[in-house]
RNA sequence: GCCCUGGUGGCGGAAUCGGUAGACGCGUCGGACUUAAAAUCCGGUUGGAGUUAAAUCCAGUGCCAGUUCAAGUCUGGCCCAGGGCACCA
């Protein structure tokens, strides 16, 4: 065996070898147990970055374990590759988005392999070959043909810089998620996807994932956005019209003063007097000028015109104003709101400023004031400088008076109904999910339009419906498909008529929100997917990603996966069962990026210390939750301790054998040796089975080598029993290591001797009885504070522990001439004497 | 404003059940080896008091209370940081 470790050497060396043997290879069948360790995979962006690196050693090390202990691991890899950045490049460099995207992955690949992660590359995945999405868009399809997918004109985010419409989830504070650019509302017929049908089961379905983090499924409950209450219906005076509003407070709805409609609000001419017209009008410019991020801004002073027109409250008989004010949204509840500036903080600013009355309807629960004087409405309004939004009893609303005021949600609620005005509602903020992309590379969306028949889908035995590939990409202001010669103008499916393709695109998120299916049967040219392969290898067991996917792609996922097994594609409704949201890479304090300057770039690294340093490294320093800062000098630090555990082999290695018998009586040195190994098998198996604590995995490496070097350090020649514990120790400690350093323990196994992989062998087991020291130190306390620490044996009882404190002559002195008050005795471990 | 997560040395972080706070590493300081450097090895490193040196003592896990023989850990009330949602009625 050599001196010095040869990182570059022999991890060249197994690479090769590990892929002409197949190591990785996993069967459908065995009779061992699943199980399904997976990466989210990654965009082809060119070169794999410091954050992937993190993802993918984090979840390789996790399908080795698990392979170690006995199951059936899959652990697939594959590609994210449609996508603007490869359009992008395109047009930069007059190159096609397929080439460009074809040498991104072929790097990366290289890369992967680079890092000697074990996946099985049979059943790799790339959404953007023609064997890919064609299931994309036949997925499309069923959905289509049960509902799920449909077109039609709305208000929709619109990027002006990447040329295209959004989703909801993809306008972050206003701006586009990728370019930062501010998205403007534009009315256009889009292709949507009815994510809201599944808006109460994906609610309700996060109190089943008890493997995902609190902060992921708070996220997802806050976009779903449940929210109860009521729509309750005013007529309006003038016309007889009918206004409703949603309203999660009918508690309130004695205390109405006005009645607010949206700007957008689709019957405000018909709410609006001639008098009042112009006025009205010029608002309504006004606010169609605004982006959608001043209007949202919330320091802005609220603004709105009377519309001239009236309602009659219902339930007093009160006669109050409309008007319009853009803090109302047409997009949610029914676009008009109940004011009730009592009782809402919106509503009273604006009541505050167009002097619109306010009149209390809901008091403190309390039947005294400051002064011991009983509570009265008029009493309270003076006091009111805000409005009074916390629970209470109802004053001024007639039959309700004195009533709790969330009993009186129901009771007033109920009342509605009985006279027609009004209906129990459950409100979502969920919208559904807009899936066509005015953009050329993705999955076309597979249906046509005919003159004479309509929208109709792309029949099932002509798909794919393939990308063009005359375009000019130099095009601006639309997609580049529709320059192509050959695409648009096709026959009616239905009439055979002339007709037109659809030129949009599908939302990358389609494609990604089923390819963890696809690695199930990724071969299959019949289905995307059989039945029994995907209810056999999925939900995945655990998956491992970045939690900028706490809402997009975890939220489509879910609702893919409810939607196919409602289409009867699969029997399962929950695609992920574990969740490890990992956190970011950071340089410096602040996340890497190639604005700033602080990358790293994983080759040099490769380069210079190995992937095994990489990994070692990236497991390291944080719990793999938490953000991790990259520095040099860790990095160095690992390649130092690899070295360390390279020369504590070689220069013992004519000691070490993999066939070591241990005698059953040891030398005390040598028994307190094996019991080192034991605790760092049972510390390692449970840190990692705990949450992947890797940084402690990591740790306790670092001190059974130590422990191991120390042992060594102190004899100078080696009996038969030194060197069955030396190789026991050796050998366990390189099995531990080799989910981690999986080419240097792999190297060590073959130089000791080894047969077949190290990948291959059992994970190391741990005797209990030896998994702790052979004697304890007892701790002694007075009054809880720690005085003294005694060498005892563990099989000491209650008496005899408690007697052995009380005779340490530290405890005696510190003792002497008080009383004993009490004494606590915690087995194996503590004394504490309370004294006075 | 609401929700989630977190707050421990110079730094990253450790501490199954409430039971030795600071494992392991980085940095740093000192030493050994060397002509020298690198590499390697050994030792110190929470703060304060104390001592030639040690022993030893006191304080200490964001803040304030509480429960307990014993609190980083449990309870109540705050403060701060990061993230998410938000004129959502």
């Amino acid at each position: 065996m050599k001196d010095a470790y040869f990182p570059q050497e022999i991890e060249k060396k197994w690479q090769k070898i590990w892929e002409e043997k197949d190591v990785f290879k996993t069967p459908d069948n065995s009779d061992k147990p699943k199980y399904y360790a997976l990466s989210m995979f990654p965009y082809p962006s060119g070169k794999l970055h410091m954050g992937h690196v993190r993802n993918y050693t984090i979840t390789d090390v996790i399908a080795r374990f698990k392979k170690m202990n006995g199951y059936n691991v899959l652990h697939p890899m594959g590609w994210d590759s449609f996508g603007l950045p490869a359009e992008n490049a395109a047009m930069k460099h007059g190159a096609n988005p397929e080439t460009w995207t074809d040498e991104n992955i072929a790097y990366m690949t290289k890369q992967l392999k680079m890092l000697g992660l074990s996946y099985d590359w049979d059943r790799e995945v790339t959404t953007c070959k023609p064997d890919y999405y064609k299931w994309t868009q036949w997925l499309f399809l069923q959905l289509y043909k049960k509902g799920l997918a449909y077109k039609k004109e709305a208000a929709v985010n619109w990027c002006e810089e990447c040329g295209t419409v959004l989703a909801n989830e993809q306008v972050i504070d206003g701006k586009c998620w990728r370019c930062d650019h501010v998205v403007e509302k534009k009315y256009l017929s889009q292709w949507f996807l009815k994510i809201t049908d599944y808006a109460e089961v994906l609610l309700e379905d996060l109190d089943k994932l008890t493997g995902w983090g609190d902060n992921v499924k708070t996220m997802q409950a806050n976009w779903i956005g449940k929210s109860q209450g009521a729509i309750l219906k005013f007529k309006v005076v003038e016309n007889g019209l009918e206004v409703p509003v949603y309203t999660t407070r009918p508690d309130t709805v004695h205390g109405i003063t006005y009645l607010v409609v949206a700007p957008e609000y689709k019957d405000i001419e018909k709410l609006t007097t001639p008098e009042n017209k112009e006025a009205v009008e010029a608002y309504r410019a006004n606010a169609r000028k605004m982006t959608e991020i001043e209007r949202l801004s919330n320091d802005r002073v609220k603004t709105g015109v009377p519309l001239g027109t009236h309602c009659i409250n219902p339930f007093t008989g009160e006669k109050f104003p409309l008007w319009t004010a853009d803090y109302a949204l047409v997009e949610y509840g029914t676009g008009a709101v109940m004011a009730v500036p009592a009782h809402d903080t919106r509503d009273f600013d604006f009541a505050k400023k167009y002097n619109l009355p306010i009149k209390v309807v809901i008091i403190p629960d309390t039947t005294k004031d400051d002064n011991g004087l009983p509570y009265c409405p008029t009493a309270f309004l003076p006091s009111l400088t805000e409005a009074y939004t916390e629970p209470g009893v109802l004053v001024n609303s007639n039959e309700f008076d004195g009533m709790n005021n969330e009993d009186a949600k129901k009771a007033i609620t109920q009342k509605a109904v009985d006279g027609g005005f009004g209906e129990f509602k459950t409100q979502y903020r969920l919208r559904d999910w807009l899936v066509s992309r005015q953009r050329y590379w993705g999955a076309p969306i597979p249906v046509v339009y005919c003159d004479k028949c309509g929208i109709q889908p792309v029949p099932e035995d002509q798909l794919p419906v393939l990308l063009p590939k005359d375009v000019d990409f130099s095009v601006v202001g639309k997609s580049p498909i529709t320059t192509s010669k050959t695409f648009i103008n096709t026959t009616c499916p239905c009439c055979g008529g002339p007709a037109r393709r659809e030129t949009d695109t599908m939302d990358t998120f389609v494609c990604s929100s089923w390819y963890y299916l696809r690695y199930s049967d990724a071969k299959n040219d019949k289905m995307p997917f059989s039945k029994d392969k995907v209810n056999k290898w999925l939900p995945v067991d655990q998956y491992v990603g970045g939690i900028e996917h706490a809402i997009l792609h975890l939220l489509y996922s879910r609702f893919f996966t409810k939607a196919l097994r409602d289409l009867g594609l699969l029997d399962f409704d929950e695609p992920f069962k574990n969740l490890l949201t990992q956190g970011m890479v950071l340089k410096d304090g602040s996340k890497m990026s190639k604005s700033k300057g602080n990358t790293v770039d994983p080759d040099e690294i490769f380069e210079n210390y190995g992937a095994d340093t990489a990994r070692l490294f990236i497991l390291s320093d944080s719990p793999p939750a938490r953000d991790f800062d990259w520095s040099d000098a860790g990095v160095e630090g690992c390649y130092k301790f690899l070295n360390r555990v390279w020369r504590l082999i070689s220069s013992n290695a004519d000691d070490i054998s993999l066939a070591y018998t241990l005698p059953s009586v040891l030398k005390k040195e040598n028994d307190d040796m094996v019991r080192l190994v034991h605790i760092a098998i049972k510390g390692i198996t449970n840190d990692i089975s705990n949450d992947f604590q890797f940084n402690t995995v990591i740790s306790k490496y670092r001190e059974l080598v130590n422990a191991i070097y120390d042992w060594r350090g102190k004899k100078t020649q080696l009996d038969e029993e030194d060197k069955a514990v030396l190789s026991f120790a050796i050998v366990s400690l390189i099995k531990l290591m080799s989910p981690v350093a999986v080419h240097l323990t792999e190297e060590v196994w073959h130089e000791l001797g080894g047969e077949g992989s190290i990948h291959d062998v059992d994970w190391p087991e741990w005797d209990e009885n030896l998994a702790k020291a052979s004697s304890i130190t007892l701790v002694v306390q007075v009054n809880g504070k720690v005085k003294d620490k005694i060498e005892a044996d563990e099989a000491l009882s209650e008496d005899e522990l408690k007697a052995l404190a009380l005779s340490s002559e530290k405890i005696k002195e510190l003792t002497e001439g008080k009383t004993i008050v009490k004494t606590i005795v915690v087995p194996k471990k503590l004394v504490n004497i309370v004294v006075k």
